[in-house]
DNA sequence: AATTAATTTTAAGTAAACTTAAATATTTTA
DNA sequence: TAAAATATTTAAGTTTACTTAAAATTAATT
């Protein structure tokens, strides 16, 4: 299968995972950065090949098939962020950058003997869940989203659910870093803003930023 | 520039090493597994990039900037097959097939990154040189091909130069490994074949594996 | 509920990287 | 060196993964 149905597939598998849950086609483009026309052609295209349920105007949804498809991108691309990670002295960014490409070119034997070489592992350095072979995913992750934290609590950051540089960016300068406490001193819950507290720096992070920083409560 | 091109400009470049030195379309063709119109059409499309100098009927030739190209991508090549043969427990075959899909998807900042991790190696598991970031070859190989050895005299092996699953199969199966030491017990100069002494088993090796298995003296 | 706005789909078209078949040129060899 | 064999090129066509523009449908808003 291309790269282009691998990354299909993964967008519409991530999108599902999310608060939003939008998987229409037009989302699926944004992700993509290419046109709704092409989102809604290559859609066509992949259900004949039984990835995914194509419906006019609904939802994509993927067949066990498409998930299974999904779930082997996914796991090659967080075998390779925990490899380079560990190798190498690169940003997070920059590991996720190598690794989009990469996990397209690692044949099944390969993602494999990395991971065992890891001593596989079931978390990335995101902090996001690695599948196994078998694309069983280790689910005792009891995050929630910043969004839906509460104020006054304290938190430990456990993922930095984005691919987005400039995301990246603002979290290395503002302490936003996996393992990290922060403070939630305010909760604006109409339009979803926060008020948090880093290294006794306070800033504010609009619901684009909350929905996709996850954190877990701190004992 | 697409990988397509990553692999057409490397094809040239390696042929144009070998013994044969037979750069026209139709063998890189050969090697690529395209059509010779295949050949021919990417051709004149890389003349138009100047990536090569095109005539009619002629041998193809790289460039300057052809050949760093094909040079960029022959050294990530090359990393990747020393950093997988490093970490993991894989066959020669096994690691230059993972490591020619890898090539095309690396950046230079990992490349250099790898080659950094490595301790700058200069040459890679097969015996081949690694150009360095800039494109610079060590060229210290004082190797020969095993078709040119003479009678009676011992070897090391230093390369077993092809990318073919059934060459490395022979060769593993006949103890053909790098620095392996072997006898050249006739060599029949006429027809190229080579007898050869490998841990007391004679064996018999035509043109086709002599000239793609260099050697060095031993002393 | 009706109108506007936004999205999705259809239709038509493009570029890259191929293919096969036929025409043209070059090599080989008898 | 002329004929036969081989290789290269041209021409026409295919597939994949897009594009833009217009039509159809759904969602939002007042």
């Amino acid at each position: 299968m291309s790269i282009a149905i691998e990354n299909f597939v993964k967008a519409i598998y991530k999108n599902g995972k999310r608060d939003n849950n939008d998987t229409k086609p037009g989302n699926i483009a944004k992700e993509l950065g290419i046109s709704n026309a092409a989102a809604t052609d290559m859609a066509k295209k992949l259900a004949v090949k039984d990835l995914l349920h194509y419906k006019k105007y609904q939802e994509l949804k993927l067949t066990d098939k498409g998930t299974k498809m999904a779930l082997n991108v996914v796991r090659k691309h967080r075998l390779w962020e925990a490899l380079l990670f560990k190798l190498f002295d690169l940003s997070l960014h920059d590991i996720h950058r190598e690794a989009e490409l990469l996990e397209h070119q690692t044949s099944d034997l390969l993602a494999n003997k990395i991971s065992e070489y890891l001593g596989n592992p079931k978390f990335d350095p995101h902090g996001d869940p690695i599948p196994n072979a078998k694309g069983e995913i280790t689910t005792t992750d009891t995050s929630i989203s910043l969004s839906n934290a509460k104020e006054g609590k304290t938190y430990v950051i456990s993922r930095l659910m984005s691919d987005d540089k400039e995301f990246f960016d603002f979290c290395a300068q503002h302490g936003l870093k996996y393992g990290n406490t922060i403070l939630v001193s305010k909760q604006f819950s109409k339009n979803k803003m926060t008020q948090t507290l880093i290294n006794n720096n306070t800033i504010l992070l609009n619901k684009d930023f909350t929905s996709i920083i996850y954190v877990n409560e701190h004992h």
